[in-house]
DNA sequence: AGATTTACCTAACGATGTTAGCAAAGGTAA
DNA sequence: TTACCTTTGCTAACATCGTTAGGTAAATCT
């Protein structure tokens, strides 16, 4: 029931938007009365933020086969950019979701390991990346910070129909240049 | 009336956020009745659409500065990004309609000029640094692109608390180490 | 059989955005 | 003055939303 909930929401936002999530919506596609969700769920927000940790998750599982195929660090790095990137674009409902995307948030972020989880998986490519080099904790962790960043600008830019690039080729082409600059100023 | 209206809701945002608006309580705090504002808004969305386009004729004001103080372009980009972080984070609510962070997006963007006023003005400080240098012209509009992005990507991760670094202090140093790696490589 | 737990529903509460329709006030023309 | 019309504002309602109180009927346990 819980999992049938949380399969429906899901494809009601596939097709509808979070805009017109709505319990009654879920209610009636599951083909049970409203209150029958409070029996499982707190509230909606519980719902969403269940749903943002199966975003989550997805993508860990994703970033978790990139470390077994690379273990170049740098490619491995290149490659999370991509993953990251392509599971925006694949599943842009989770990526909403998770970073609060043209709808009310639901997460303060910090609280949850998984939300962590990108941030740490770049972390251990660009920490292998600067061993050599003589960079301190801090430079390491700020270019961590920078690097998500510099993923989370593009993408969300792009998401909101900010860019005045159409072209989606073209628009990861400019992620592409960016990664590449980033990394040889590592 | 109008004014008085937009004055209103944006002081309520200040205090409580953008969640808690309701149209009602602006009609409570202008003390009038409810209706008396769709004598002058065609709904709510109207409202927050007009508040973002004040937002970004602020924001225009401030680059504008910008651009008479500095004539050289190296400067004035440095500038214009300082003063879109400060903007960012003096005026969060603005931002946040801007760009649709946590909260439903008003904006599908690319319709109003406004909207590119920062691309703008940065855009011309880049095309006029990269002139010399033999890079076409899609190569200055990814370059443009890419600046934005940046600039946008650390400021919502900040703003959305997803940042591991809790200094505003440092923040701002990231985002000054990443703008001038960025400028480096131009 | 009787008691209790489970599964589920109807119906409501309060808040939201939005609108229909009315009342009072003031100006204009006869 | 009287008749009209526009302006200005309101009350009251509609539909939708998240959420919950309380009830019913079946299933299970003692």
């Amino acid at each position: 029931m819980r999992t049938n909930i949380l399969a429906v929401a899901l494809q009601l936002v596939k097709e509808e938007g979070w805009q017109s999530l709505s319990i009654r919506k879920i209610a009636d596609a599951i083909e049970y009365s409203v209150p029958v969700i409070y029996d499982h769920f707190e509230n909606k927000e519980a719902i969403l933020f269940e749903l943002s940790m199966d975003g989550f998750r997805l993508l860990d599982r994703l970033l978790e086969k990139d470390k077994r195929k690379y273990a170049n660090p740098e490619d491995r790095l290149r490659a999370h950019a991509e993953t990251y990137w392509n599971f925006a674009f694949k599943n842009p409902e989770y990526y909403q979701l998770m970073y609060g995307l043209g709808m009310p948030c639901s997460s303060p972020g910090k609280a949850k390991p998984e939300f962590n989880s990108f941030r740490d998986h770049i972390g251990e490519a660009i920490e292998e990346i600067v061993k050599d080099k003589k960079s301190s904790d801090e430079e390491t962790c700020f270019k961590i910070h920078a690097f998500w960043s510099v993923l989370h600008g593009l993408i969300s830019i792009v998401m909101m129909r900010c860019s005045d690039i159409d072209d989606s080729q073209m628009n990861k082409k400019v992620m592409d240049d960016t990664i590449n600059a980033f990394i040889k100023n590592l």
